[in-house]
DNA sequence: TAGTAGGATAATA
DNA sequence: TATTATCCTACTA
């Protein structure tokens, strides 16, 4: 494993963690390659902003993670070896089952989705500690990366100067031609309101590696807005990952169970999605977005949205799962059979 | 503008 | 084949 990386400044030494060390090396090589103009007194300095205004929550897609560490292979062995020597990861607990409906008959239901066997548990609780740790890495790099850069860590925040240092910091990262003249008039703003299609029409050949970074950095901001640093990083963290790690388990999940799993974690999901009446079945989507967006990951369905999550939910009216309540209200429904 | 309702059809497991 | 995803129009708050 790499040492810690300790960059000296005036009469002060940043040290970085020993996970961050493979990408400040790089860090280090790309400021004295591109000549950047990040000051380091600066980079102790700075500290991100995160009191920006309220926004959408940019999705949380795994798939784009691996793209972080396309260059070095060996990183999923080192965070399997700090999860394991270490001992820092999340506690191994026993899995809870989830409450399944008991009117409900569905295909299907009686077997794995809901009755995964102990060693499946551990197997997954284990693919859960490391995929927890995977992101609070991903998140780490970022803030070291706003460190070197001198940028906030949200998107939204940047000028255009911002936005041409982080092109440049992506290209060295993956090894990019340079685009950085392709987007010089725009600022983080305009940049996060970019669709993939709009990255392809300035840069045919980047644009899906830097729209998916690019969506790594939205998603990061986003957790951090949620929640401010340490503990409740970790925590926002080991939720996120959560949420994410169902969609790695391959079992099929009918959205009214999904619901249900989220109805049944207040702590974790509370804030999206509650009970009204738990008794009569009746619970309120509080973010639609963020609901659909679970779904999604969930379902592995990046597309996925509040409208189509929607029409499925309809779709149970007919078949007695879910109704809208007698007195009718938005994003409130209710289950037929509450538990 | 966002949510609701439901028809139609495609995709998927 | 059942379920869900996707797209659509019309309507409502």
């Amino acid at each position: 494993m790499a040492s810690p990386v300790r960059i000296q400044t005036d009469g002060s030494v940043l040290q970085l963690p020993r996970s961050a060390t493979s990408f400040v090396e790089s860090s280090l090589a790309f400021l004295k390659q591109e000549d950047n103009v990040v000051q380091t007194s600066e980079m102790i300095d700075h500290k991100p902003r995160l009191d920006g205004s309220d926004r959408g929550h940019p999705g949380l897609y795994l798939s784009c993670f691996d793209m972080l560490f396309t260059e070095d292979a060996t990183w999923l062995v080192r965070v399997s070896d700090s999860s394991t020597a270490v001992g820092t990861g999340p506690r191994l607990e026993p899995c809870q089952e989830p409450e399944q409906c008991p009117v409900i008959d569905s295909p299907g239901l009686g077997s794995s989705p809901l009755s995964p066997t102990l060693e499946e548990q551990v197997e997954e609780r284990s693919l859960e500690q490391v995929q927890s740790l995977v992101v609070g890495e991903v998140l780490k790099d970022i803030e070291t990366a706003c460190k070197l850069l001198n940028i906030t860590p949200d998107p939204m925040e940047w000028n255009c100067g911002n936005v041409q240092k982080w092109l440049l910091w992506t290209e060295h990262l993956y090894r990019l031609p340079q685009v950085g003249k392709a987007f010089q008039d725009l600022d983080g703003k305009d940049l996060c309101s970019m669709s993939e299609e709009d990255f392809r029409q300035r840069s045919p050949q980047c644009s899906e590696t830097l729209h998916a970074h690019l969506d790594i950095w939205k998603s990061a901001a986003w957790m951090k807005e949620r929640g401010s640093v340490g503990e409740t990083r970790i925590r926002e963290t080991e939720e996120l990952w959560s949420e994410a790690d169902s969609s790695c388990s391959g079992q099929p999940i009918h959205l009214w169970q999904f619901l249900r799993e989220l109805l049944l974690k207040p702590h974790s999901y509370g804030r999206c999605i509650r009970w009204l009446n738990k008794e009569k079945g009746i619970f309120k989507i509080e973010d639609s977005a963020h609901v659909a967006r679970l779904w999604g990951l969930r379902k592995n369905r990046p597309a996925m949205n509040y409208d189509k999550l929607s029409r499925s939910i309809r779709q149970y009216y007919k078949k007695g799962i879910i109704r809208k309540p007698d007195v009718s209200q938005r994003l409130v429904y209710q289950f037929v059979h509450p538990v």
